[in-house]
Order: C-alpha cells, then structure tokens, then sequence
DNA sequence: TAGGCGATGGTCT
DNA sequence: GACCATCGCCTAC
C-alpha cells in the first residue's frame, strides 16, 4: 500500500505511512469479536473501516487480507498531491507538511467521517491508484498504543517528510533485517 | 525533538 | 466507569 495513491473526490495523496492490525492480538479492534463499530473488519476486503478515536477524531482504516481475517490496516500518513487547497481550508493550516501527518489529520483534510464506513474503496467517493515503481520501506513498532507494542506492524516509506513520526533509525534498521513473525508471541 | 496535558465522546465491561 | 489505533499547544533543552 506504500506508494499507492488515496482520493476521496478527488483530494488527497500519496499513502506514506501504515499500521497493520489482525484479530490475534489485542491491539485491533476485532480481537474480541465482531461488535457493531467493528462489523466492517469481518467482512471482505476492499471495504473502509472507519471509526472514531478519543472522541475527537476519525481514523480511516483499508480492510484487507481475506474475509474472515478481520485484519485491516490504518492509513497514518498521506504525501499531499491532490486538492490541497481544500486541504488546506479543511484543516485551517498551510503547513503542506502537517495536512495528513498523522491518522486523524489525513481524514479531516479529505473529509473523511463515519458517513464513509463501510464503503468500498474502489467505488466513488473513493478511488485508488497503483504505484509505478516499487518503494523502499521501513519498519517499527505502532504507535499510540498500550497492548502488542512489540509487534513490528507499522511501515512508511523511507526518507519521506510527510511521516506522522520518525521511523527510529537503529530499530528500523533491527526490525528490517532481522524481524520475522516467529519472533514474536501472539497470544 | 521529546514529554506533559487537556479536550472530548463512543465503546465495551 | 474505564479505556482509548489523536491532536495541538506548551515547556525544556
């Protein structure tokens, strides 16, 4: 997903930053079943799971692998190349750095709300399109959270300046040469 | 660049 | 009633 480019009519980016979550560890939303804020994770992929985070803000997540998984990966972080005039209006900033450098920035600046869960992501309002050359990655641990915080589950593209966070140097490095799934207890 | 903190409300126990 | 997949503003260095 790093490197494809996300619009919601016509506004948005270039995805720079991910956090993956699955429904065997306690981190994602679908580790105690499906609920009614979490239905969308259950279903197929391709589907927007959005939801509201510390009462304030919205978070935009991809649901992926295949359906049953409840796996789903939250967007984190957009490289600005499409609207970003209405962007900026959205957001009341002209920092072009700081319109999508973090979950709930990204949806304010392209009008994502709860009116979008559920929808797919290649039907409008959504569209979707593919890189053109395979970009390099790096790797760490997610942020914000209290549960799984070893899991090596957020990646971004290397060197970008539209990141929410630095990715730490000496564990990116670690975690890319080192890390595989077997490292790491998912109970 | 890092850490502290208040705002704010849905979700689930 | 506790817990947050956050943000922006503030300090300190």
């Amino acid at each position: 997903m790093i490197g494809t480019t996300l619009l919601v009519d016509g506004v948005g980016g270039i995805i720079v930053e991910v956090e993956a979550y699955h429904h065997t560890e306690p981190a994602a939303h679908s580790f105690r079943g499906p609920t009614p804020r979490n239905r969308v994770m259950f279903g197929p992929p391709g589907f927007v799971y959005v939801y509201r985070s510390y009462g304030i803000h919205w978070c935009v997540n991809f649901v992926c692998e295949r359906e049953g998984s409840a796996s789903a990966v939250l967007i984190r972080a957009l490289e600005p190349t499409h609207g970003i005039a209405a962007m900026r209006r959205r957001r009341h900033l002209h920092d072009e750095r700081s319109l999508c450098s973090g979950p709930g920035k990204l949806t304010e600046a392209l009008g994502i709300t709860d009116k979008h869960n559920a929808l797919a992501l290649d039907k409008p309002p959504f569209a979707l399109h593919a890189r053109n050359s395979t970009p390099e990655i790096v790797t760490g641990v997610r942020i914000g959270l209290t549960k799984a915080v070893e899991l090596p589950w957020r990646h971004g593209l290397k060197g970008s300046k539209f990141l929410s966070r630095p990715f730490p140097a000496a564990s990116s490095r670690r975690l890319n040469h080192r890390v595989s799934l077997d490292d790491f207890a998912i109970e």
